[in-house]
DNA sequence: AAGCTCGTCAACCGCACCCCA
DNA sequence: GTGGGGTGCGGTTGACGAGCT
């Protein structure tokens, strides 16, 4: 029995033998593919089109890379993926000569288990807890907080400065329900593989610190191209923030410089959450609001056993192809 | 040495999408 | 508008080898 594809032809499955390799490169050198389904017969294999085309993709093209994933593309692989997901294809896109199956492997067998140990979870790269609200289109949070950012704001001196000369540089950013921050004290995950990461502010990227699916900063989009002051006016949950300039705002994009940072500016978000449990207990309704563009969007938001994780923060600055990529999957 | 477990990875399956008649 | 063929993609399977008991 054949495949679907192949009508009653009958065809060989399993492993490739060297014979069959040989001629399926042969054929593909000299007449191309065309239409796969005719390769078996022009080619003379007892297969099926799609088993050649796969053949041909994963193993024979001659631009394939072989070995082992670097470090580097290693890190590619979990910076796309916390961005697409499970698309196997596209983030193979940004690995010159590796296919999609490999990349797929490699996470399964390697990554996956490499987020599990850090605490992470795999699927969308947020610490693992133990408690979960979980919020969608039908259930309302319980409350939800707001953000105040200060653009005038200087860091630190002992912060690394970060370039910031940016082209389309948008910040947006979500947070958690919460309006107890003495119940629940700020925490961040970090870690060379998820979470919020410091790059080296020298090499101008600073694609960092997600925690949420880019599809929940959707809502934000209008706010892209607006002005500093009109696109400080986020939905209750999330917020997009020009940071066209300059910007060194609080609470979500702290992370960005380092972990110190909310010991020295606990007064900062003390403050803040004034305003945030001020703001939530006004506007529990709006909550519904940032689902509403898209049915099937859901939105998590992770609580840690004895702490919160706080802003679900993305920060795209610029001349960083993960930027774009960010914000085309939106 | 034999049997078992586990990890890796090539290959398959089924579905979705696109294009064209 | 629709149905069928071709293709692409993600999830899953299963063969195989390494390591352990």
């Amino acid at each position: 029995m054949g495949h679907h594809c192949c009508g009653k032809h009958k065809v060989k499955r399993g492993l490739w033998s060297p014979e069959e390799d040989e001629k399926l490169i042969k054929h593909l050198a000299t007449h191309g593919h065309g239409c796969w389904s005719s390769v078996p017969k022009l080619a003379g294999l007892q297969r099926c089109g799609k088993s050649c085309r796969l053949r041909w993709i994963n193993y024979l093209r001659p631009d394939l890379k072989r070995g082992s994933f670097t470090e580097q593309e290693e890190r590619t692989i979990i910076d796309v993926h916390r961005i697409l997901g499970n698309r196997w294809a596209q983030i193979a896109k940004h690995l010159p000569g590796r296919t999609d199956n490999e990349v797929k492997n490699f996470w399964n067998s390697c990554i996956k288990k490499k987020l599990l140990a850090q605490g992470l979870d795999p699927n969308t790269h947020n610490l693992l807890s133990s408690n979960q609200a979980k919020i969608n289109k039908n259930n309302k949070p319980i409350n939800s907080q707001h953000f105040t950012i200060d653009q005038n704001s200087s860091p630190p001196k002992d912060e690394p400065h970060i370039p910031l000369d940016l082209k389309a540089s948008i910040a947006a950013f979500t947070c958690i329900p919460n309006n107890e921050p003495h119940k629940y004290p700020l925490k961040f995950k970090y870690g060379p593989t998820g979470g919020y990461q410091y790059q080296n502010p020298s090499q101008n990227k600073l694609v960092t610190g997600f925690g949420t699916s880019c599809s929940s900063v959707e809502s934000t989009s209008n706010n892209l191209s607006s002005s500093p002051s009109s696109s400080l006016n986020p939905a209750p949950g999330l917020g997009a923030m020009n940071v066209e300039n300059s910007m060194w705002g609080t609470g979500a994009f702290e992370p960005l410089f380092g972990p110190d940072r909310f010991v020295h500016h606990q007064q900062q978000q003390q403050e803040m959450y004034k305003v945030n449990t001020e703001f939530c207990s006004n506007n529990v309704q709006n909550m519904e609001m940032v689902n509403t563009f898209d049915d099937s969007s859901d939105f998590d938001f992770d609580f840690g056993d004895d702490s919160a994780l706080l802003p679900f923060a993305a920060v795209y600055c610029d001349a960083n192809s993960m930027d774009q990529l960010a914000w085309d999957n939106c």
